[in-house]
DNA sequence: CTGGTAAGCGCAAAAATTTGCACAACTGTT
DNA sequence: AACAGTTGTGCAAATTTTTGCGCTTACCAG
């Protein structure tokens, strides 16, 4: 794609375009846009403009727990971010030195060994647990991001998904179709967990809620299994049954297991009960009905990292460790429904 | 600059250079990073590179109550955003099509008709105190962001700065010096405050602080007469000396109104107690001992606002709004110092 | 040690892009 | 209406960038 096609796509000469794309003044604003238009549609893109972008970054250290796990597996988030991460290096042709422990837990003297001695251009991590390697790592004087970062005071830069956002977008859905009364249903986690419940906490007050911080239903784990044997044994200490019109749990999972549970008690979703999920997995858009839930755009993480790196790469010393945090989208489905309609039925 | 002069800086041939920068595999990867590293130190970009980002945005809408207010005021925090942001639109020749509001309050209906009735490729705002008009301009299937955003569960981007982070900064500055009993002088704010708050608090108690919630002092506002009136009256109340040795002022008029107590009661800074402030301010470099202080990097908040509106306007339908917080970085300056020498002194 | 192979680079031809100049169309002035 | 000034575009020359080809060097197997 050259000057050339797009000047007989725009019917005006080579000079125009040139002219056009290249900023000089002497063209009308209109034409400009016009070609300019064209020029997107049809994907021109310099090719020096991806190159030097590209030479930017040419190899990158990964720091992971989850490098090699199985798609299936109940780590699917972190394989989701990891596996589009993978693919935006090898679409722009960044070779990742992977720095991975199978064993879910990260030795931190050899990682931060391997990110002093690589020569890569950057370090993406994806662990938290440890706040000193994360310490330690900032001193080295190289572009770190970490990948779904949690402490905000730390001193690297992260790029993660905005918790408290997300769990006030599925709260606000359900007090949009007319609930008032909604049970949270959380687990015992730490800073994510936190932020998830504080959003659900403030978008339920500025419904109307009265005590939401009461509703909150933690459970010991976030797995089906603990999920419906938990809410078993909550349901058996209610006496006038469950006190809200809408559930929702801040994992898929957690979902599954609680609306299994609702079944048993003979509790309909969503003409009883309506049910929100997080995370949008493939399990909560086959399960019957299907699952009202939570989007991150956890494909969105990784390519994002990069841009970070570059960005520190280009300013040097003049980059500060920033903080990114993305949107969630809401994908709704057939376990809620408006009170309305619930109270009819 | 072009590829010959890369290239006779360099040592080699146009062509070589020509390989490097565009991606051609015909080259060593030793020989592409030299080259890469020399063009961008000689400031190489292509014409088009920048026109084509450039064409991507031609004009915005930007809504604030601060526009027009002169470098000196009070509220040089919103003028340095706004001054920079006016810099880099008039580099790129970006059109600012202003809605502004003289009397520090905004009409929200003017607000979001004018938002609406433009034409312009997104909006800018500089303003928080409506909730709705930010719900309602989210509606407009247009690109908004918030300059210096807070709350973190609304549903328009925003780029703001990382007030936890910053807080934590100068705490952990106050505690590498060696100090564990630290004063937190801050005031009566909305979010923003409490975020400083947060910070201080985690980061303080991580560092060995017992109780950091019970060492915030907070002021009626942030005026130098009023912290200097206000801490005055703290002193009274005290029977054994101020029970820390560093204060941290969550702003640098605040640390001018307390240092100026201070140095009635005769506590000499730094010797007897370290001070460190917050924004950087030109007054805080003049000070006797020049203040130690927080720098938000304000500069950046334009740059990045326009970036993100960038990429809603390539992502389209794709883009979800998300929430940028920026680092900030300390100014060490005369009115810190290690516990160690002040115990000696 | 020798021949084969492939990577890395320069030369010069080819291709792509920019720019000086001319001219047409439009605007406002006398 | 004629005129001067301004703006926007195409043509072709000038400039810049890319690429085909061949040379040199390094490495390796026999």
């Amino acid at each position: 794609m050259n000057l050339k096609q797009i000047a007989n796509a725009a019917g005006v000469s080579v000079s125009t375009v040139s002219r056009a794309l290249s900023g000089n003044p002497r063209i009308s604003a209109e034409m400009r846009r016009r070609i300019v238009e064209i020029a997107r549609a049809q994907g021109y893109v310099d090719r020096r403009l991806n190159a030097i972008s590209q030479a930017g970054l040419q190899s990158i250290t990964l720091i992971s727990t989850h490098g090699m796990l199985e798609p299936g597996g109940s780590n699917f988030v972190s394989w989701r971010i990891l596996e589009s991460l993978r693919n935006e290096c090898a679409r722009r042709e960044i070779a990742i030195e992977p720095v991975i422990f199978e064993e879910n837990r990260i030795d931190p003297r050899r990682a931060f060994e391997a990110a002093r001695a690589s020569s890569t251009d950057g370090i993406l991590l994806h662990y938290d647990e440890d706040p000193e390697l994360l310490e330690k790592l900032a001193t080295l004087g190289k572009p770190v991001v970490l990948l779904m970062g949690l402490d905000p005071t730390s001193r690297i830069s992260s790029v993660g998904v905005g918790n408290s956002y997300a769990a006030s977008l599925g709260t606000r859905h359900l007090s949009d179709l007319g609930h008032r009364d909604m049970l949270l249903v959380s687990w015992k986690g730490r800073y994510t967990i936190r932020r998830r419940e504080t959003g659900f906490v403030e978008a339920a007050r500025e419904s109307g809620m009265r005590d939401p911080e009461s509703a909150i239903l933690r459970l010991s784990g976030y797995e089906p299994e603990i999920a419906e044997a938990e809410f078993d044994a909550y349901l058996a200490t209610l006496t006038s049954g469950i006190p809200a019109t809408a559930i929702f749990c801040l994992s898929d999972n957690i979902a599954i297991g609680v609306m299994r549970s609702l079944a048993k008690a003979g509790i309909s979703v969503p003409d009883d009960m309506s049910v929100v999920g997080f995370d949008d997995s493939i399990a909560a858009q086959m399960m019957s009905p299907p699952l009202t839930s939570i989007r991150q755009p956890l494909e969105q993480i990784g390519p994002m990292a990069l841009y970070e790196l570059e960005l520190a790469n280009r300013l040097g010393a003049g980059y500060l460790p920033r903080r990114v945090e993305l949107g969630c989208s809401l994908s709704v489905r057939g376990s809620s429904q408006p009170l309305a309609r619930a109270r009819k039925g």
